[in-house]
RNA sequence: GGAGCUGUGGUGUAGUUGGUUAACAUAUCGGCCUGUCAAGCCGAAGACCGCGGGUUCGAGUCCCGUCAGCUCCGCCA
């Protein structure tokens, strides 16, 4: 293994080259020397340097370039070309007295042609100086090149800001990729997943990896399938989460485990929501809800610390999902700005108002929401606000101007004055304020206002992170659809112990050991408690109307082993690629993943999804149905 | 499954109540130019307006359908 030694030397030497001069992090220096992709020895691809890492104090020395043409600037007699590689920009010199047959060479460089250069770094003169850039003070005066690859006209300009169809971005996402911020957003995913991979080393959790060919299993999303070429008409899922395996490492004795874990849901798509994307998976067994509590946080401050800087204020605020819901609307509530829902029920059921009376004495609610300063919203930004509150299941929207004078409403006449003046003190309302009214089912009422309330939030919004626990989440919801009872989270979160007692006689009453994690109105993950005894695994699976059989069949290999010393354990997913949005500040999870799919799931730039051949069809005897059979 | 928005040279946009040669910027190509960094100046080429149908003497513009992208509802344990 004497070569394999050279070749390391060889690798330290060029990696020192890069060292002193460049002072650059130790983060920098490891990925510039992977990109010296060596060993290469005196191939024209050989770089000494990465652009932008060059500086004033590189003057005088040689060096070799290579890269991608960026701008180019041509004066006659005199060639500048920003030469782009992973790390930043140089800006190259070619001038035709040190050489005609180079500069001719140069005159027919084009955008993103790929060449190697190499040169004298020269400190610019003071007039020449470019501030706003970090190469600005030097330049490179090249006396030879060799063009190693030539490019069609790219379909839109490689340059931060773009505004281009994200049709064209998604068809040539490798192009887009090469854009200078998008290559900022995967860096800071590398990092990101880094800080957490030495964050759960350092309290000793081992990452597992677990299959993804796996079996379908019943609750949950729409699975993928694929289907088995050894074992006709069979089918394996790839999978949602790596839920059950991780509870099963639980039992396997691992304690602590993690996984940087990639999901699949065939479910339609949203701006946060990809067919597959990425959890940060933890289990752990001995290790209470509240290590758990401590450990995230503990994570997310290393985050916020390394990536921006930021000292998170510790411990998370923790808040009830009852209370999230009532009073701001949402079980991921934005706590960034104010404008909190308001009860006005036992005010409402003094006045006229056939709405709200109707509403409260079939048990529901009547809520308010005051928008501050709403006078400037026209009749038509009610009406949309009332189309959308309808679209969210409201029957409607209620709504009244603030005046000097009082109440300029459609329902003001259902209210005496006194009534009008206590709501308005309730609300705390000031002339110009609008309030907004919903009345319906609990439920509707404060998800329909907290809609809203995200919907009209005010553009300045606390910029700090508000992070929060969401708890004591109910274990069941009511499935009008199926007819039947639902869990919340996941059938193996574990009820509260001191609700066991009613989770046959009331279990919508039943409240779960489960915990969501968010941050400034996005859910980034949740977790909970499991069950570890067999016996209470199998009630739920029954109250969720799982028969017995069919438990036997999809669960049975859960249940066998949670009976043979399951030790008692937890754990939670966060959203990787929404962490990474957040902390990108982008709104979409596209922006933040190297090859996404679009909101049809398909991927612009390979085609797929795609048909394949009869053949591999015939290989697992699949018949794909002709129109007329459905 | 449903709703909304968008679709015009390579790219980003304009296009008045339907009216004749679809405008602008940028990119591209050619020419000039030795200190630019969104280089500048001169010139050229380039779109039958996502696709299909309809109304009309006449459609980028109006109507219907369809496709694609985006956002939201349902859905996503």
């Amino acid at each position: 293994m004497d070569g394999g030694n050279q070749e390391e030397v060889k690798r330290d030497q060029l990696f020192d080259l890069l060292k002193p001069a460049a002072g650059i992090t130790g983060n920098n220096v490891e990925t510039a020397a992977a990109e010296l992709n060596l060993p290469n020895p005196g191939a024209a691809v050989d770089k000494t340097h990465y652009c932008g890492l060059l500086q004033s104090s590189h003057a005088g020395i040689r060096v070799k370039l290579a890269g991608w043409v960026g701008r180019r600037r041509d004066h006659g007699g005199l060639i500048f070309i920003d030469l782009r590689d992973r790390s930043g920009v140089m800006q190259l010199v070619f001038d035709q007295r040190l050489g005609v047959e180079l500069f001719k060479e140069a005159e027919s460089l084009r955008s993103e042609f790929v060449i190697a250069v190499e040169g004298e770094v020269v400190r610019r003169t003071d007039e020449n100086i470019n501030p706003s850039l970090p190469t600005g003070t030097i330049e490179l005066y090249v006396d030879s090149m060799k063009v190693l690859n030539k490019s069609k006209t790219p379909p839109f300009y490689i340059e931060d800001d773009l505004n281009v169809d994200e049709n064209l971005r998604l068809r040539y996402r490798y192009l887009d990729l090469r854009r200078p911020e998008m290559l900022k957003r995967l860096q800071l995913r590398h990092r990101a997943v880094k800080i957490v991979r030495d964050y759960m080393d350092k309290y000793d959790f081992l990452e597992v990896e677990t299959p993804l060919l796996t079996r379908s299993t019943p609750e949950g999303a729409r699975d993928f399938l694929v289907p088995s070429r050894m074992h006709d008409g069979s089918f394996y899922a790839l999978p949602q989460s790596p839920q059950l395996f991780k509870q099963l490492l639980m039992v396997s004795g691992i304690e602590r485990y993690f996984q940087i874990a990639r999901c699949f849901r065939d479910e339609d798509l949203r701006a946060d929501r990809q067919p597959e994307f990425t959890q940060i998976d933890i289990e752990t067994s001995f290790f209470g809800s509240e290590n758990l509590y401590s450990l995230l946080e503990g994570l997310m401050a290393q985050l916020w610390k390394e990536l921006h800087g930021i000292e998170l204020k510790m411990p998370f605020m923790r808040m009830p999902y009852k209370e999230a819901m009532n009073r701001f609307g949402s079980d991921k509530p934005d706590l960034r700005f104010g404008m909190e829902l308001i009860d006005i029920g036992d005010l409402a059921a003094k006045s006229n108002f056939k709405v709200f009376k109707t509403a409260l004495e079939s048990g529901g609610s009547v809520k308010s929401l005051r928008v501050a300063g709403g006078s400037i919203m026209s009749r038509k930004d009610l009406d949309d606000l009332t189309l959308f509150a309808r679209q969210l299941g409201a029957r409607g929207l209620a709504w009244t101007f603030i005046e000097e004078e009082g109440w300029r409403s459609p329902i003001s006449k259902f209210f005496d004055q006194e009534l009008l003046a206590d709501i308005t003190a309730r609300m705390e309302a000031q002339p110009g304020d609008v309030l907004l009214f919903v009345a319906d089912r609990w439920e509707t009422t404060c998800q329909v206002l907290g809609h809203l309330r995200n919907r009209l939030a005010p553009k300045e919004t606390d910029p700090e992170p508000h992070f929060l626990w969401v708890v004591d989440f109910p274990l069941f919801h009511y499935d009008e659809e199926e007819k039947r009872y639902d869990s919340d989270h996941h059938p193996f979160t574990a009820p509260r112990v001191e609700d066991l007692p009613m989770l046959e006689s009331d279990p919508l009453a039943v409240r779960a050991q489960a915990y969501d994690l968010v941050l400034n109105g996005v859910e980034l993950g949740g977790g909970s408690t499991r069950i570890h005894d067999s016996a209470t695994q199998a009630r739920i699976f029954k109250l969720l109307g799982l028969t017995e059989d069919e438990t036997k069949e999809k669960f049975g290999f859960l249940l066998e082993a949670l009976s043979y010393g399951a030790p008692p354990h937890g754990g939670l997913a966060l959203g990787l690629d929404r962490l990474i949005a957040l902390l990108s500040g982008d709104e979409s999870i596209r922006q933040v993943m190297s090859f996404p799919k679009t909101a049809a799931a398909s991927c612009l730039m390979t085609g797929a999804p795609a048909s394949v051949d009869e053949k591999q069809l015939d290989e697992l005897k699949i018949h794909i149905k002709d129109k007329e059979e459905e």
